[in-house]
DNA sequence: CCCCGTTGAGTTACCCGTAACATTTCGTTA
DNA sequence: TAACGAAATGTTACGGGTAACTCAACGGGG
């Protein structure tokens, strides 16, 4: 059934040309339609392509030289996060509209696994790289840097970019998160999150929540589950760790909204009243927090619009376009009712 | 600061070769590291790979003939469901682990974007294609049939796949749902879910589940949100139209777990107490469920255990191992407490 | 009827690695 | 030390498409 024509049994431009019989170089411009062929001609190669179920080779077209890829290597750490998930998403139905393809990669976190698959990808000849976060091996960065294509740094903002930037200060989202909670009147205050081995934006965020804490008059106590994943068991059992070890603790900020949902049903399980008994505060408001009958407290950042704007300057730089090698997408704090509501202070 | 070496200002092969005096062909048979140089040509071709920070062009390789791409086609309808991205998670982390890569098509549930999508992944001559649903337009169908390279169709399990299948029997988890709610003494059931254009996953486990409702003695009345997406907001609304329309329902079944969530906000919002006034289940056992306070009743699936499974079976074709065309993952009914207790029918 | 510009189509070379084959360089043994 | 086999290295060709160039056919103006 299955034509056997060369080694890879599938239907070559040389094929298509002799059934047609025409050059190769006839058959290339008739299906690139630049011109320099007669009707006839575009016909019978058209004929001859659907005939023979021809499907051109771009590997062909990259390998020999000019021609960009439409590969777009794209690393995220996790998918488990519904946060990257949407931001993936952003990016590659945005990169669909151009015609170009995310190459996927979870790094899991960690700057080997984001080495190894730079290394990989970029053997691809990819057109550009999307990766999360600011941080990279030394290593990764030298690989980048000679790359020369594009390469836009997601999720946490940078000033210094190795190309292009864009997503969010998260120092200045923990410390309006700190302020606001200091603002309600809060003085000792818990902090509920995961640790990894190398700073990330969850660690900005928390030096800015302390700084902003701190400032006000308060102090942070922090539980951070070593090696675990922010999801909700980890925030669960870390309020359980958290509430054991300091008692007097008014209000804890989770490391994202997940961890926060755990913290709640852990209140819940225990009999505390959220927020008279104990304030509670996520990060990154999913839409999942809607689930809740009470209004989660939350960081709101458009996670769906920050892999697209990703996904654009990369678009755009492709095009020699000019870009700002910045962007800022911004937060939006979230009151929420799951912490007291604000006094005068 | 760039080294302008070829037209594409990178490092290769060649240059390697030149600068470490062997042939390019000694120069390769070094980074292959299958045999047949010195030990001091080994050091000499090395020592120039790190200076020149050489990486090997995969194209070319690929492109040459014979060696198989590490590229798979991953098509997804979304991402917005956590269901697909557990699914997608599953499948890209062990994909990474035999050094392959995912290259990611969101489909939006529509054939034409699937097939469209697979005419150009295929261009770039993947090893193979992993595909979310086991319908595809007639074109589509040609292409993969044509292409000669293993093709996975999971999520809906297909007895008569285009090469291999892997998920589960929506029909009979419908099914399974039916006699369930039936066996708690409901008989008015209403459902809500999202309409496509296409028949579906969700398709097929609605009509499993009307058929043993009906079976039982009961009734469906179907409330179709049309033209969104089968998230929270959704579940809301249909469940705020489905009850306007028909105020006798006594239980309802939902698309999957988000909507059901939305319902649960529509009740408790209008002082509807869940069982006592309203049953509610779900579909896929999401993680989130476990932020409520009541388990909610629903369908639990392993997703990550899919994607993984779908990509062993991947790797098993591509290593000519033997492989079942066909793997269901098995379903678990989750009683939960959204729908009154079973008492004896 | 010839010259020349335009259009259509063919030829050649190349991209970068690797298979297959050819050749050189060794170390050994008779 | 000549001869030989193995190891190390080199040479050639190729894959699928395209840029750049060449060539042929055709038609209109002088």
């Amino acid at each position: 059934m299955d034509k056997k024509n060369n080694k890879n049994n599938k239907v070559s431009l040389s094929q298509v040309a002799e059934a047609a019989g025409v050059s190769k170089m006839t058959a290339s411009r008739v299906l690139r339609g630049e011109g320099g062929y007669s009707e006839k001609t575009r016909v019978k190669v058209m004929a001859q392509v659907d005939q023979l179920g021809y499907l051109p080779n771009r590997l062909a077209t990259v390998f020999a030289g000019d021609k960009n890829s439409t590969f777009i290597g794209v690393s995220i750490p996790d998918l488990g996060n519904e946060v990257f998930s949407q931001v993936l998403e952003g990016i590659d139905r945005k990169l669909g509209t151009f015609g170009h393809q995310s190459v996927l990669g979870l790094t899991q976190h960690t700057l080997q696994e984001e080495e190894d698959w730079i290394k990989t990808v970029l053997s691809w000849q990819p057109a550009g790289l999307i990766l999360t976060g600011r941080y990279h091996s030394a290593r990764a960065a030298d690989m980048l840097r000679n790359a020369g294509i594009p390469i836009v740094e997601i999720w946490d903002l940078n000033s210094s970019p190795l190309d292009m930037s864009v997503g969010i200060n998260h120092f200045d989202s923990g410390f309006d998160m700190g302020r606001y909670l200091v603002g309600c009147g809060y003085r000792k205050i818990g902090y509920v999150g995961t640790s990894h081995d190398t700073a990330n934006a969850a660690t900005t965020r928390l030096d800015g929540f302390c700084k902003a804490v701190e400032g006000g008059g308060g102090e942070v106590t922090r539980q951070l589950c070593l090696h675990d994943t922010a999801t909700y068991y980890p925030g669960y059992y870390g309020t359980e760790q958290l509430l054991a070890s300091a008692k007097d603790i008014e209000c804890i900020f989770y490391q994202n909204d997940s961890m926060a949902f755990g913290g709640l049903q852990y209140c819940s399980a225990k009999g505390l009243e959220v927020p008279r008994d104990i304030g509670i505060a996520g990060w990154g408001d999913l839409p999942v927090a809607s689930v809740l009958s009470k209004r989660l407290t939350s960081m709101h950042v458009s996670h769906l619009k920050l892999g697209q704007a990703a996904a654009e300057m990369m678009m755009a730089r492709l095009s020699d376009e000019p870009v700002p090698s910045c962007r800022d997408i911004g937060f939006r704090l979230i009151p929420g009712s799951t912490v007291r509501t604000a006094h005068k202070s």
